[in-house]
DNA sequence: GCCAACGTTGGC
DNA sequence: GCCAACGTTGGC
């Protein structure tokens, strides 16, 4: 049996909230707090584990690409939902048929500069379709083709390479 | 801080 | 089901 192939992907952090430094000394985070359908869709239902995520500063001064995640653990119920002292409480939501899910991220690599936006914006050409640089572009967790994902990594000077 | 773009809510 | 009002996102 063949394995799913990777798939790849953008999500969005703002940096004063959470950021890759925050992840690099956290190993592995909860993706909790996404309240978008569509996003939430892409975490239940496309997400596997092993994919690979381009860690978003939004937000931020300039906003860009930190760094690298990946996806460490599949969908599952995001626990802020059932927290009535939570700001992202849902009194709709219930253990048994929670609405909101999140998957787990592990850090990968930090870029040792991050990318801005306005390089991605540069780079026009070879990215493409690429979300991320449409204006008015709000969605927080978004795919990504692979050969966008695989220039960014260049652009950030990333260890990392794919095969 | 401004505001364009977008998503959600709720009256009808 | 329509759509105006409202709230949020996120670049600038």
């Amino acid at each position: 049996m063949a394995k799913r192939a990777r798939k790849f992907w953008l999500m969005k952090s703002e940096p004063n909230v959470y950021s890759i430094d925050d992840l690099a000394g956290d190993e592995t985070t909860g993706w909790d707090s996404i309240r978008n359908y569509q996003a939430r869709n892409f975490m239940r239902d496309e997400m596997k584990e092993g994919d690979l995520v381009l860690f978003y500063h939004s937000n931020a001064s300039p906003p860009g690409v930190a760094g690298v995640a990946r996806v460490s653990r599949e969908a599952h119920a995001d626990p802020t939902q059932f927290d009535r002292s939570s700001k992202y409480h849902d009194p709709k939501s219930t253990p048994e048929a929670p609405r909101w899910m999140m998957v787990d991220v592990a850090f990968v690599e930090k870029f040792p500069e991050l990318v801005p936006l306005g390089a991605l914006k540069a780079e026009e050409a070879a990215l493409d379709g690429m979300l991320v640089i449409k204006r008015g572009q709000r969605l927080s967790v978004q795919p990504v083709d692979k050969e966008h994902f695989a220039r960014v990594l260049k652009m950030g000077a990333a260890k990392m390479k794919l095969r």
